[in-house]
RNA sequence: AGAGACAACCGGAUGGUCGCCGGCUUGCCCCGAGUUUUCCACUGCGUGGAGCUUGGGCCAAGCGGGAGGAAAGUCCGGGCGCCGUAGAGCGAGGGUGGUGGAUAACGUCCACCGGCCGCGAGGCCAGGGAAAGUGCCACAGAAAAGAUACCGCCUGAGGGGCUGUCGGUCGUCGGCUGAAGAAAAUGGAUAGCCGAGAGCCAACAGUCCUUCAGGUAAGGGUGAAAUGGUGCGGUAAGAGCGCACCGCGGGCGAGGUGACUCGCCUGGCAGGGUAAACCCCACCCGGCGCAAGGCCAAACAGAGAGCAGAGCUGGCUCGGCUCGUUACGACUCUCGGGUAGGCUGCUAGAGCUGCGGGGCAACCCGCGGCGUAGAUGAAUGGCUAUCGGCGGUGGGUGUUCCACAAGCGCGAAGACCCACCGCGACAAAACCCGGCUUACAGGUUGUCUCUGGCU
RNA sequence: UACCCCGUGGUGUAAUCGGUAACACUAGGGAUUUUGAUUCCCUCAUUCCAGGUUCAAGUCCUGGCGGGGUAG
């Protein structure tokens, strides 16, 4: 079981990340949203797009960094996907509901679609 | 004890566990380059493999490191880089504005000067020029800038009105005398005297109105601001007209590097405000910025050259099948510029700190010590334990105070201990540095001021 | 990273060289009307905030806050 969050397991440049927009498979609840693109290196990858609006420098390197957090820790569950997660303006979060938001949003993604 | 002023500083601590980023060392694997004076194989000056050296990538382990006082806002100043420029000056545009210093530089800092505020410690000040020129100053007000006009005050002259006094006069009224006519009664004069009061005329005085000439700038409800202020003298009324003090201008002297200060003499007084209105003066500024700049370099397109093979299928270093036959195609190689992308710039720098010295200080000099973040869809975190900080509530212990006297707590104040609850700010590097400004829970230290009490 | 623009009633806009913040719509209240519509009247502004210059600031200057935009 792996725990540890290597570069690897990121989306690092504007390409992939137009890719996983451009496939529009979104799905959203009330903290966050997420689309999504299959992939075929066999790990799910993530990437973050948090936008000013959600509240100053601080505020957005707490989101991101609970945001990776949630992942590392569910990241076995996922399958082989590209995910990009943009967190919506609400009030402070917490690890324990941003890992449930993202093991619905995704894994329940078959019944969805 | 209370209330303040200024300056400096801290910005939770120690662990456990799971992670992230980069550095060094070691190791596995992969890729590239070099080495034939390291070795082996092949027929050759050559090729291939192994070894060695070196560079890069990925993974793993170990060691040590990893946000701030403002990292923020991006308001100034520099370093650094590229471009432009012979040098210098002028212009445009922008900025700064007491003096002296500090500094790489600054709009920053220090010291001093001046003004304002505060009882004070202290605080604030874009603090040059308004007799170089232009503009503006609403409303109100006589007037908002030439003291000109106006009201007012005073003097003289003319006219007029009113009042008073004296005089004159026409005529009226009352009283007395009483002529002519007549004997008298009577009569009552173109007569006289006395008195009354209105009118008219003249003079004088006072007062008011008006016109003209002159003297004035004291005063004129206003206004943010009114042509030096106050007092005394003076005058027809007044006025720096004269005097005293204050303010202002000029000159001289002394002190200071200077801003400026002090003293003396002198001028009777020039001059409103606004330059964060235009402007003038002095000084400063070439432009753009690390997404600068440098290096490597896919793909596509271009140029040049070369060659016969290309496609499909099975298997691993070759074989089979199909198609094609000498070129404007396809393939291979080379080249320049260079996109995506990567590397670099990238952190040792006007560095931090201790001591000594110089300087009032900002700061500078010398010696010694330290090694202190480098991300790039963007690291410095998640969970948890203990301790500590602040506030509140409750309980306990002991202290002080209670006014003119006594008395006391179920009164007040603060101190210590325990338990529970809550709070724990502002804000995150993005090339670097010096400042400024703004935000900030709570806390620490030093110096100083004022008030009250005690000795 | 660099730069530019804008903040005025609830909304959209005005305000000349600095001189007592104006208009339209909406909302609320009132009048007219038997009632409603129409019409008329009244009310609703710390000019984003804080300082400064000035006699006087929406306007000028400085610093913040917020919003929008441009370039690579």
């Amino acid at each position: 079981m792996s725990q540890t969050f290597p570069k690897s397991r990121r989306l690092l440049k504007s390409t992939e990340f137009d890719a996983v927009f451009a496939a529009r498979r979104s799905r959203a609840d009330k903290r966050i949203v997420i689309y999504t693109l299959a992939n075929e290196l066999g790990h799910p990858r993530l990437g973050l797009v948090v936008s000013r609006k959600v509240g100053n420098a601080v505020a957005r390197n707490r989101w991101k960094r609970l945001l990776r957090e949630a992942f590392r820790l569910i990241q076995d569950e996922l399958p082989a996907v590209d995910i990009v997660c943009l967190p919506r303006p609400s009030h402070s979060p917490t690890l324990d509901s941003l890992t449930e938001s993202m093991r619905t949003l995704i894994c329940g993604k078959e019944g969805s679609r």
